[in-house]
Parts: structure tokens; C-alpha cells; sequence
RNA sequence: GGGCCGCUAGCUCAGUAGGUAGAGCACCGGCCUUUUAAGCCGAGGGUCACAGGUUCGAGUCCUGUGCGGCCCA
């Protein structure tokens, strides 16, 4: 059950009651509010009101409405921006002034027939020759001074806070505009679109943990995908020399300012490409939508403000990790811990990493990530943490992979792709390995990709970018969860006496 | 998982030392035919998150639970 408000219901009886539909249909809308403001231009009011044949039909929201005896002024907002509305008792008559202006409340979405004036201030108006009730809303709107600004309830009430504030509307709409201009650069640079499986029986690509659901009649467990690499390059082996997919993954991980439990991402493959190809593809793009979106290429994030100018810095962990962390040679284990209890004597007694790849993530997560502000593209990852990557032809213990690092936090990752099947079924077996020894984010072995590189692969690089988190950067919000329109929030408690209505 | 903070009218919040709850907005009624957070007069509206405890008396003190936030792991 839901329980309305048996006030506003008592008022939606009552208009009835006086002949006045609550939700009626078939007004014609011959102008948005934004045309009435530029009809309206810079003219003054005489010239305005000089002009009696020009008509305008709208319609909007209800923001503000102050009643004066037998006149009123209200203030109405469409999608494309907002208008003051006067009404006087003699223009509309006395039964439409008294059956619905007055009843009017703060939220109804209005139909109105008028035509521009401009009032002593010099505001823009539409003066009413006819009002309707459009929409009737009965519930009550946040408070007209202070706003709806309490975070979780903003993203619980999404439709709420799309149309109480503003900011949230831009961002929502830049956020839209950089989807567009992600498939644009793909489409423009000879890129297919394409939908891979987002249910799949081995989920593959990623190191993380998958939600599992189940299929009733296949009778088997399937898995939400954490990445599409896998499908993707399985294309690449198909003959689509580039393809890129934009759409959702799911990692059953925590949620935090830059986690939701699904996100965004997409991922481009592109044959007879290597690795430093796709950096330059990143900059490019980067730059491209911060200067459509921003309409600048230094962007305030947080206490930073991120220079996007290229160049981008390239540095590789073991360098960064020198630099940062003071380990002279981070591929010595012995130095690797030492250096680490020296930074970090409370971890003495503690499980500490055992292998290079391990040390790296966790030095480079610790002392390097933080410093990460304008945009670096971190080279030179251990072969060991990278499963999926080609190994670098001088030095087998790293690939050919990068991740770009902007406002201390990793926003792509991408490399050359490894297509010996038989390295890819070794790796492999390590992730399983790691999986069965209780490393829940390993990867599962997936015998089909391997056939699939059997069949041979051409040389390829491959990239995922996260499209939440480049939101984040280019709308200067340090919150996912105020750039995804619902983010996934804990289910508010129902009290127990009211659950027997299923 | 640990620590801290919060939960009071539809909304945003106040509530002083423990003495039976208040403001603004919204809503309802009245006045006002160019207002700008319009104004003026009046009315209604609360299981003070929930459950226990201390007390003559608890929104206020104590314990537990729930929900949320921030910080840490």
C-alpha cells in the first residue's frame, strides 16, 4: 500500500467536485518555455504588449506562486527553462481564477494560453488568458528556502531532485553528452558497436567478484559479466577489427564514493594496434570531451584542479615506485619488505605480499596512486597481475599495459593483447590456481577463449574506460553515486505491520 | 568489523540545567489586480526512530535495536 497524503486526496475530490479534471489530456503545447524567453528577447514591455496576436500555449511545473487578492504571479519550469506566469482575475474570469488559480499548489504542472508582457521589474512574463490544471501533484515539495539537499535523499527521489535543482540536470545532461561523444569518436574512427553477452556462464575479463544469479530452465548458475573483454576479442578472432561495446558490468564488490555495484564502462579492441596506439587514442578523446563538456582543459576536482594539456605524463610502476616509495630496486623482494616495514613499522607482525606483482600493487596503491593528479599513464605492470596482457618482447616479467591514473584514481586500463593461446591457457591456470587457494577475485578458466585464440588472433590492444568515473572528472563530482541517475542504495526498512500486503 | 555523529510537524531545523514541544517553509481560511525568498491576520498539524531502564516526572540521562552519515580497517 502506499499511503497518500488524505489531505491532497481530499483535494483532488473536491476538484473534481468543481468540474475540474485533475489529470486531463489533449492540451495542445505549441511552445516551450525556452521559445517564450527568446520571442521575448530584450523587448520592453510596450513593445510586448503592442503585440496582441502572438499566442503562446505552454505548459510547466509549478515552482513559485504568490497570490495577490484578484491577480497572482507563479513561476513555471519546463526541461528547457523557466517562466514567470501572471494571471488577473479579470483576464481569466472569475471561474477559472477562483476553480484554479487559486487552487493551484507548489509542484502542479500548469497548461496556460497568453502573451508576453514584461512587469515594473522588467521580468519577462506570460500574462494568462486561460489557465488549466495539466497534472496535479499531491505531495509536497522540499522547502522553498533550503532546498533538497540531503545527498541520500536526492538519489533515493531522483525524479525529485531532477526537477528541484538545477545542478543536477546539468550534470545528468553532460553526463549524457559524454556518451554521445564517446560513440562519436568510435563511430568517426572506423569503430563497430557491439552487444556481447552481459549474462554469462564463465564470467571472464576482470579480477573481481561476480554476482550470480540462476536459470531456471537451462537448470544452471549464470554469472552478471564483470568485464566483455573476453567476447570482444572473441570477435577480433571473428574478423571485427574493431569493435567497441559501451554498457554495464556488475562487481559484487563494496560501494563506496567510487564504486556502484553496476557502472559503466567501455571497452574498444582495435586489430594491428599495440598499446602506446590506445594512449594516444585516450588523450585525444579525453581532451576532446573535457573541452566539449568542461569547455576547458583545466577542470576543478575536489581540492585539485586537473590540467588535461597534453602531453600526458608515461611512467612506469617500477619508476614511480623508486621515486615515490624510495625502493632502490623494486624488483628485490628483500628490499621490497624492508623498505615497506621501514614506511610502515605497524605492519611487522603482518601477512605481507610474497611476490613482486603483489608488492607493486600495494606500494604503487599506497604511495604512488595518492600523487596521481593530472593525467599519467602508469606503465611496465608485472606479467603476474596481468593475465590477459601481451609480454613485453625485452622483458617477460612485464607486459605491454598501461592504466591511466587522473586525480588520484584509476579511470583505463589497456593493453596489448596476449594471443598465444598457449601462454593465455598457463595464465590461466595461475588465476584458477590463485581462485581454489581462496582468492575469490581470481579469474575462472575459460577453455572456449583459449580455442578462440587457437584459431589465431591478430595482433590487437584492447582498452576499457570507466565511464562513470570520467563523468565524475569532467562534471567535478567526487561521488559516483551523483553521476549515476539511480545508484544502487541499501532498501529502506519497511515497518514489520505493514509487509502483509503481498 | 571499530570509532564518532545524527534520527523532533509534509520539508528544513531549534529545544537551553530533566518539568508534558517550537520556528520558517508547505498546507487550510481571510485581506491584497505588477509580486520578486511578496506582505498582513488567523487556524490545523507531533507515538520527539523503536524497545527497555533510572526518575515524582524523560525529546533531554542510561542500555539495547534499527536506519543514515563521516572517519578508520
Amino acid at each position: 500500500m502506499f499511503d497518500f497524503d488524505p489531505r491532497r486526496l481530499e483535494k483532488l475530490a473536491a476538484l473534481r467536485e468543481s468540474g475540474v479534471e485533475p489529470y486531463p489530456n489533449g492540451q495542445r503545447v505549441t511552445h516551450r518555455l525556452a521559445e517564450l524567453i527568446a520571442a521575448g528577447g530584450d523587448k520592453d514591455d510596450v513593445t510586448l504588449k503592442a503585440d496582441v496576436t502572438t499566442e503562446f500555449c505552454t505548459a510547466g511545473r509549478l515552482r513559485f506562486k504568490n497570490e495577490m487578492g484578484k491577480a497572482g504571479f507563479a513561476r513555471i519550469q519546463d526541461e528547457s527553462g523557466r517562466i514567470q506566469i501572471f494571471v488577473r482575475k479579470n483576464d481569466l474570469g472569475d471561474e477559472a481564477f477562483d476553480a484554479i488559480w487559486k487552487k493551484l499548489d507548489l509542484g502542479d504542472w500548469v497548461w496556460a494560453r497568453g502573451t508576453l508582457m514584461r512587469t515594473r521589474k522588467g521580468e519577462l512574463s506570460l500574462r494568462c488568458t486561460e489557465l488549466q490544471l495539466y497534472a496535479k501533484c499531491i505531495e509536497s515539495l522540499p522547502d522553498k528556502h533550503k532546498g533538497f539537499t540531503d545527498p541520500e535523499q536526492r538519489q533515493r527521489m531522483r525524479y525529485l531532485d531532477l526537477f528541484i535543482n538545477e545542478d543536477t540536470r546539468e550534470t545528468f545532461r553532460k553526463r549524457s553528452m559524454i556518451v554521445r561523444g564517446l560513440r562519436s569518436y568510435f563511430d568517426g574512427q572506423g569503430f563497430m558497436e557491439v552487444e556481447t553477452p552481459m549474462l554469462q556462464a564463465i564470467p571472464g575479463g576482470a579480477n573481481a567478484r561476480p554476482f550470480v544469479t540462476h536459470h531456471n530452465t537451462l537448470g544452471m548458475d549464470m554469472y552478471l559479466r564483470v568485464a566483455p573483454e573476453l567476447y570482444l576479442k572473441r570477435l577480433v578472432v571473428g574478423g571485427f577489427e574493431r569493435v567497441y561495446e559501451l554498457n554495464r558490468n556488475f562487481r559484487n564488490e563494496g560501494v563506496s564514493l567510487r564504486h556502484n555495484p553496476e557502472f559503466t564502462m567501455l571497452e574498444f579492441y582495435q586489430a594491428h594496434a599495440t598499446y602506446t596506439d590506445l594512449m594516444d587514442h585516450t588523450e585525444a578523446l579525453v581532451t576532446d570531451l573535457a573541452e566539449q563538456v568542461a569547455g576547458t582543459l583545466q577542470i576543478p576536482y575536489g581540492d585539485d584542479v586537473v590540467d588535461y594539456s597534453r602531453p600526458w605524463r608515461r611512467a612506469s610502476m617500477e619508476d614511480l615506485i623508486r621515486e615515490h616509495a624510495g625502493v632502490e630496486d623494486p624488483w628485490d623482494l628483500e628490499q621490497l619488505r624492508s623498505r615497506w616495514i621501514a614506511l610502515h613499522p605497524a605492519d611487522e607482525e603482518t601477512e605481507l605480499p610474497n611476490t613482486v606483482g603483489k608488492w607493486f600493487e600495494k606500494f604503487f596503491d599506497v604511495h604512488v596512486e595518492p600523487l596521481l593528479v593530472n593525467p599519467t599513464f602508469v606503465t611496465g605492470y608485472p606479467t603476474e597481475i596481468s593475465p590477459l596482457s601481451r609480454r613485453n618482447d625485452e622483458r617477460p616479467e612485464i607486459v605491454d599495459r598501461f592504466e591511466l591514473f587522473v586525480a588520484r584514481q584509476e579511470i583505463a586500463n589497456g593493453f596489448s593483447e596476449l594471443n598465444d593461446p598457449v601462454d593465455q591457457a598457463a595464465r590461466f591456470q595461475a588465476q584458477a590456481d590463485a581462485k581454489s587457494s581462496g582468492d575469490d577475485e581470481a579469474m575462472y578458466f575459460d577453455a572456449d577463449y583459449v580455442r578462440a585464440l587457437s584459431y589465431g588472433m591478430p595482433p590487437t590492444a584492447g582498452e576499457g574506460i570507466g565511464v562513470d568515473r570520467l563523468a565524475m572528472l569532467l562534471t567535478s563530482q567526487t561521488s559516483i553515486r551523483e553521476v549515476v541517475l539511480f545508484p544502487a542504495l541499501r532498501q529502506k526498512a519497511t515497518a514489520p505491520a505493514e509487509d502483509n500486503d503481498e
